[in-house]
Parts: structure tokens; sequence; C-alpha cells
DNA sequence: TGACTTTATGTCAAATATGATATATTTTTA
DNA sequence: TAAAAATATATCATATTTGACATAAAGTCA
């Protein structure tokens, strides 16, 4: 799993997206990332849909502003767990996720 | 985040499901762990589909037989991460899975 | 402008998930 | 049925994620 290259990478300020091919990351590897991009700017979305701060979507969820901050930025430090969880307290519901997956 | 609980009572022999006000899971929480079971048999319907074994879809996703047994067992200590890394590797599009989040 | 609110970034110890390994149990097949 | 293959379960050291905290940066508004 290489994705540590690209947290590496990212640490340093290298913008990902569009360096597939010289990160040598898998397509499971690219999309597995991509999700995770793709849910942040979901939850940040929502969290502001509702008009919520980061500290009230922190306290909701019993996480931490600089969590959510993170997350929404995409920090390869999220994982999908806090990502799913966050989008469950804003209110999607367990089965339209799963429909979705099948 | 009590699912701790749940994880002691389900070591116990537990069958969990039905005992939601028992246990003190928020709706979220119940939700969270819902989503888990059913990316559970999930990935193993789609693993069945695709006649693999446990040891040939731990070898694609260099994960181990024993961990791709216990979340399709939806043991609790398999995180959201490796099940969709899962449904990844066994050709869900992160874009299908993204549809349905949203 | 300056106070105030919100968001971003860095660090860290504690909690949790991980792959590896060993071994038991179940299922399949000859 | 017995051997072999597949799956289940337990343990553990290591790696990763966590919430908390501190503080900086950016945005808001009097």
């Amino acid at each position: 799993m290489n994705i540590k290259k690209r947290k590496k990478l990212e640490k340093k300020g290298w913008k990902v997206g569009s360096v597939e091919e010289f990160l040598q990351l898998s397509p499971e590897e690219m999309q597995y990332v991509e999700l995770k991009i793709s849910l942040s700017k979901i939850v940040q979305e929502k969290r502001q849909q509702k008009k919520l701060t980061q500290q009230q979507l922190a306290n909701l969820m019993k996480s931490s502003q600089s969590r959510i901050a993170k997350m929404e930025a995409g920090d390869p430090s999220v994982s999908l767990d806090l990502l799913i969880r966050s989008l469950l307290v804003l209110g999607n519901s367990q089965k339209n996720i799963i429909r979705r997956l099948v």
C-alpha cells in the first residue's frame, strides 16, 4: 500500500489528482484516495447546508474541530470510518449508503 | 462511543440486531454498526461471485486470510476502510460508491 | 481598524486496526 | 470415510487513527 508515498508528497506540498502515473498507485488505491477526497467534500457541503460550524459538528460526533477541518481538507490521516460517521451524523441514512454500494 | 459495549456482548455470544434499546446505542451508532455488517455480507457475496477464496482475496489486497474471515463475519475490529478497500478490489467503482452516498 | 468567530495546521499520547502467525473448525472432494 | 482445502478464531507487535490541545491564519462585522 503505497499511499504513504502520496502522504509524504502531499505533506511536501504536492497537489494530488493528476499525478496518477507519476506516483505508482494501483487503480484501487487511486479510487480509495479519490473516494476519500470526494467524501470530504460532501461532508463539507452537508455541514454547511445545515449551517453548522466545524466545532458544532465535532460536538455532535464527539470529535474535535481540528479533525473536522482536516477531514474537509482531505487530509490523508482521516479514515473512511470518520468520514462516513460524519455523513451518518449529518443525516445520511445507512440504507442510502448501502443501496449504492451493492 | 459505546460500541465497545456491543463488542463485549458480541464476544460473549450475544446476537446483535434487535437489542437496540437494550444497548444504549445512538441511532448513528446503530447505523454505523449495521452499515459495517451489511458491507461485510456484500464483500462475501462479491468474493464468492468471483470464485475467490479468502486467501486469494487477501493476496489481492495484501491483507491476510484471517482478516478477510473476520471481515465477512462482521467482526467489530474490522474498519470501514478495510471493507471498502475490499469492495474496490472486488470491482466496485469509486463512482458507484459515491453516487449512493450523496 | 480591531475584536471576534471560524477554520486551518501541527503535535502527541492513547486507542484502535493492522498483517502475521498459529491453530482449530468446517466444508469439499476423492 | 479420510485427506485436503477453505474458513474461523485467537493472539500479538507494529502501524495508523484518534481526540485533545495549542496556535496560526482567515474571515466577519462593529
